[in-house]
DNA sequence: GCGGATTAGTTGACTTCTAAACTACTTCAG
DNA sequence: CTGAAGTAGTTTAGAAGTCAACTAATCCGC
């Protein structure tokens, strides 16, 4: 069913002068691929300077502390499967994470109570005890790198990546059907 | 100093639900590395997903993807240090990423004119055509993962974002020359 | 109960990325 | 001019991540 004709030739010519490379769209369209690029520029920018880091400063990948950091969060266990939605990476990587950080004493993995497909992956006390020491230092990164975003302009942001989340969520492919699913929280 | 309580201190409602990888509960001390994981978190979705689609559309992956687009929107070459330093990778990278393109015969090397060492990058007219063929494809995905979220906010994150962008880069470790990151436009 | 569909986790082949050592060229101080 | 320091790119080892195939346990409809 087509209603009535679609009004999408309205552009509004707002500028472009100086940008030159991919011009060919409206206004609309422009802004938000470089709003695209200027988040994942930020992300990485900041990803990267904590990794290093963790890594000169501790001996630590950014993996396994934010592995670390989910388990500190829940101190009565997660399984493999929640901790690899949380760490949105595939199960395979957490395979692979728990084997070392278990080996280095870090973590454990348990039984999970009622279901014998199920692991129940634990802090182990010195996993805790490392990690809080590496906590409050990483913390104190974040305040410093972010430091010059004014409190304001910090608490706006988190606001709208807040609706930029439930906005994209609810566009994944995850297992949309052809015509625009909306579901998945 | 009887410092009233700001009637911002207890404005943040609990939004602690259980979905999403940043569920800490904290005080306002704690909004500035619960924007940092919902900075991460809203990257990463968009990343995985523009990569998934990427790769089942097109058989290609994002790494490629944005080298070729960088590529692109410097028709006069760029060398394999300057893309690094756009993509935000290192060097080895490039040459790795580059040893793959060139064989698929995306990219080409040619010699730098004024200096040995160096080395120019330039698309092929193949690899043109290949990325301009999957570039508005690219774009109407974006279009449709931010569409949910309204033009006015997407203004003020692109703001927002920029001046994050101005205030990190001066709190890097590793000098940043100025100007240094990906992002161009 | 029985059997098919799901779900939890593991494995293996593979890509991507980093860090650090290395080669080759360039720059610059003296 | 010469040598030290810096820069461009490559190589290597290994961590980290993906996807897809696999085992095993659970769930569900009949």
């Amino acid at each position: 069913m087509k209603t009535e004709p679609p009004r999408l030739a309205r552009a509004a010519p707002l500028d472009d002068s100086r940008i030159g490379i991919e011009a060919r769209a409206g206004a609309d369209d422009h802004i938000t691929l470089r709003l695209w690029l200027r988040l994942l520029a930020c992300s990485t920018q900041i990803e990267t300077e904590i990794r290093q880091r963790l890594r000169q400063r501790f001996g630590i990948t950014l993996s396994r502390f934010d592995y670390l950091s989910q388990l500190h969060r829940h101190p009565d266990g997660l399984r493999m499967n929640a901790l690899s939605r949380y760490l949105m990476v595939t199960g395979g990587n957490i395979t692979g994470l728990t084997d070392e950080l278990e080996k280095d004493g870090l973590v454990q993995r348990e039984r999970a109570p009622g279901d014998r497909r199920a692991v129940m992956l634990r802090l182990t006390a010195q996993g805790r005890q490392t990690f809080e020491e590496m906590a409050g230092v990483h913390e104190a990164w974040l305040l410093d790198l972010f430091g010059g975003l004014p409190a304001a302009d910090r608490r706006t942001l988190h606001e709208l990546l807040g609706r930029l989340r439930q906005a994209t969520a609810q566009r994944q492919t995850d297992s949309a059907p052809p015509g625009g699913g909306a579901e998945a929280a």
